[in-house]
DNA sequence: TTGTTACTTGACAATAAATGTCAAATATAG
DNA sequence: CTATATTTGACATTTATTGTCAAGTAACAA
C-alpha cells in the first residue's frame, strides 16, 4: 500500500529525475515537492496534474490515490472508520441521484 | 437520507426544545446552532457530544453521521467517488494493521 | 396594528490552518 | 574536501474556520 508521496518519489527516481527538475516543471519550490513526497504537505489538484504529466502517471489514478489518502488519514483514528465509509457511500449515492438537494 | 443538520433539528423539535435552550446547554451562540442545523456550519466534536446528550441521540451514531457527511460532501463531485472510498478503505486497514507507518 | 417570540442572516473580528519562500543543515557521491 | 541533491525549519502571507453581535424576517397573539 503506497501513499501518494511514495508513488511520486518512486516514479520520479525510476525516471531518473531530480526534485529540482520536477518542481521546475510543476512550478513550485523544490522544498514543497520534497515535502509532498514525504507526505508532509498535500499537493493541489493543479500540482497533481502537472506531476502526472511529467512523471507519466495516470492522472485519474493519481487523483484517486490522492483523495483516498486524504480520507484515510482523516478517519483512520476513528474506531468507527469502516462504518463511516459505508454511510458515506450511501450518502454519495443519494446525493448523486438527487439533483440539487440543498 | 438525512444530513446532520436535519437529524439535529428534527430531534430538537420533536423534543419541543428551542434553539436558545439547546445552544445554552451546548454553550454556543444560538446563531451557530441555527447554522449547524441548516448545514451552514459544522459542529465540533465537543458540540456533537453535548448535542447528543441533550437531544438524547446516540453519540457514536451521531459522530458517524457527522464524519460521513463531511466525506460525502468532500468527494461527491468527483466522478471516481466510489473508487476513492474503496481505496480509502484499503488504506485504512493497512494503516491500522501497521503501527507507526510514517 | 403592535408586540412578542423564535429563528435567520450577514458583517465583522479573532483564531487557526494551509501555503509559499528562503536559507541553512544534512546527506550522498565523486 | 567538493559538489550536488535533498531535507528542515523559521518566517511571512494567504486562506479557512470560528465566535460574536446586532439587525432582519416570519408567525402568531393581543
Amino acid at each position: 500500500m503506497e501513499t501518494i508521496g511514495q508513488i511520486l518519489r518512486n516514479k520520479r527516481q525510476n525516471l531518473g529525475l531530480l526534485l529540482r527538475q520536477v518542481s521546475a516543471y510543476v512550478d513550485i519550490d523544490q522544498a514543497i515537492l520534497s515535502k509532498i513526497e514525504r507526505n508532509e504537505r498535500k499537493p493541489t489538484k493543479e500540482m497533481l496534474e502537472k506531476l502526472a504529466e511529467i512523471l507519466k502517471l495516470d492522472k485519474d489514478e493519481l487523483l484517486i490515490q490522492f483523495i483516498s489518502d486524504k480520507i484515510a488519514y482523516e478517519i483512520v483514528d476513528e474506531d468507527c472508520a469502516s462504518k463511516v465509509l459505508k454511510v458515506a457511500e450511501k450518502k454519495i449515492k443519494y446525493l448523486k441521484s438527487n439533483p440539487i438537494p440543498n
